[in-house]
DNA sequence: CCTTGAACCTCACGTCGGGGGAGGTCGTAG
DNA sequence: CTACGACCTCCCCCGACGTGAGGTTCAAGG
């Protein structure tokens, strides 16, 4: 046999570490945690690892290199005898995490692809205003729900690029209106500015879902606009001050309605 | 203006984790940090924000949103008026990693796939095959580079499932003869175990790329062999330990040829 | 004015998978 | 005998907070 009786060969932790392409630091944290403990010791302490520990200590890497946490990988290698579909079971579920991770990242990429056209577009390659849109971007995430925003952007979409951009002349139309009542001193009870309040709702309708769940966007989208005028109002042609009074003023007049 | 003078306003941390859809601790921890401190204490140590830190605020959630460190945010906020591009350049570079990470996870999800397909061959459900498919593929990346690997089943792909299953036929006939030998005590330096070392290592020769890279895997995989010849041999129908013997005398009649 | 409960404060440890270093011991080769 | 490499244990470090413990302050009700 030449020598080559591998049952009595013992390696030491750095001789394991290199035949595992792993450090040494490593199997002193598996050690610690109890995943993979040297079967021996020399009398001065030293790790003497078995045949055994190398097999063992290559399952780990693998299920390791397949991002399963150590955790798992020590109940695979501990339960594979009393539930041989647990190891099936854990693939799957690490499958199904890497698919909800790689969605997340695709999410991401999306959004940092749309920032980064907006960024290089020469009609708007502003920074502050890039920072402003990450703003806006950050009170709809508060104000609204996933669920709310899909909604939302389904009706936007369902409008067409057309329809958005109708919507914003009327709006700054009624801005232009509702500015020229506040700075004239027209009460917020008076019937102009119900009616005014009436065309601004009527006008938002158009971006919100049918039924309860809009008038949940809708609700969500008067408190966003109560705490956050100042934000919002930043991305907007009219000082944000002002816009930020305009709201207010508004709330009044739907109040008084 | 009915007291919308929000340039005045101050929300206690409570109520901008509320505004902003974080937590407290966040804040706490934006502030021991530095990226974001309370601009104003009340006498008692309470920190009262201002319009200025709730903007701040979601600034750093919509960057930290898209997936940037704290550090890198930091920076962005810090350096905006120094270098106009500092936010576009860290926003492509925060794409690219996410590539990087999309392309990780790809990888880990085609191999979890396929060992999924392996535990699912009605042909080979064996929990213990499956782990020892797990060994056979960590010794694979310890001994191969990626490189390595990615021309080594090139050449498998060439040679088709036929060329491979042929080889397979053959490297049986000349494990059943060494094991013979071993067995029939015919010495290491006899012509016929050097025939046979010959016949191996053209064998082997067909699965490796040409010129030097081929020479390079060759004696990766020798190293491979002699070191792991349990681990792999655990998946071949010889016992382990015989094929750990036909390995180290093959070694000594390609020394001796 | 007193009490109560919510909100706030600081301090400090835990997470996950190790990296890196300090300070000391062990083994072997020259 | 001495040098050097490999090994030992103990300990702090990373990121972005979560989760208490133990104490103070605020706002409202009686």
């Amino acid at each position: 046999m030449s020598g080559a009786d591998d049952a009595g060969r013992r390696w030491s932790i750095g001789e394991l570490a290199r035949a595992a392409g792993t450090t040494v630091r490593a199997l002193h944290h598996y050690d610690e945690i109890g995943l993979l403990v040297a079967s021996e010791r020399t009398a001065a302490g030293h790790r003497r690892y078995t045949t055994r520990d190398l097999r063992r200590l290559y399952r780990v890497r693998a299920l390791r290199g397949l991002g399963l946490p150590l955790e798992e990988v020590a109940a695979v290698l501990a339960g594979t005898a009393d539930d041989p579909e647990s190891l099936r079971d854990l693939l799957a579920e690490q499958l199904r995490r890497l698919d909800e991770h790689a969605e997340r990242i695709g999410v991401l990429r999306q959004r940092i692809g749309d920032l980064l056209r907006q960024a290089d577009d020469p009609y708007g390659p502003d920074p502050d205003r890039l920072m402003t849109t990450l703003e806006v971007v950050s009170v709809f995430e508060t104000y609204f729900t996933e669920e709310q925003r899909g909604r939302l952007a389904e009706r936007r979409d369902a409008l067409g690029p057309e329809g958005v951009e109708d919507a914003r002349r009327e709006w700054a139309g009624l801005v232009e209106e509702g500015l020229r009542h506040l700075a004239g001193g027209t009460p917020a009870d008076d019937p102009r500015a119900r009616d005014l309040v009436r065309r601004w709702d009527a006008l938002a309708g158009r971006f919100h879902p049918e039924g309860p769940a809009g008038a949940e966007t809708a609700a969500a989208a008067r408190r966003m606009w109560r705490d956050n005028s100042a934000e919002i109002g930043g991305t907007l042609p009219w000082p944000a001050e002002r816009m930020a009074g305009l709201v207010a003023y508004l709330e009044e007049a739907r109040r008084a309605g």
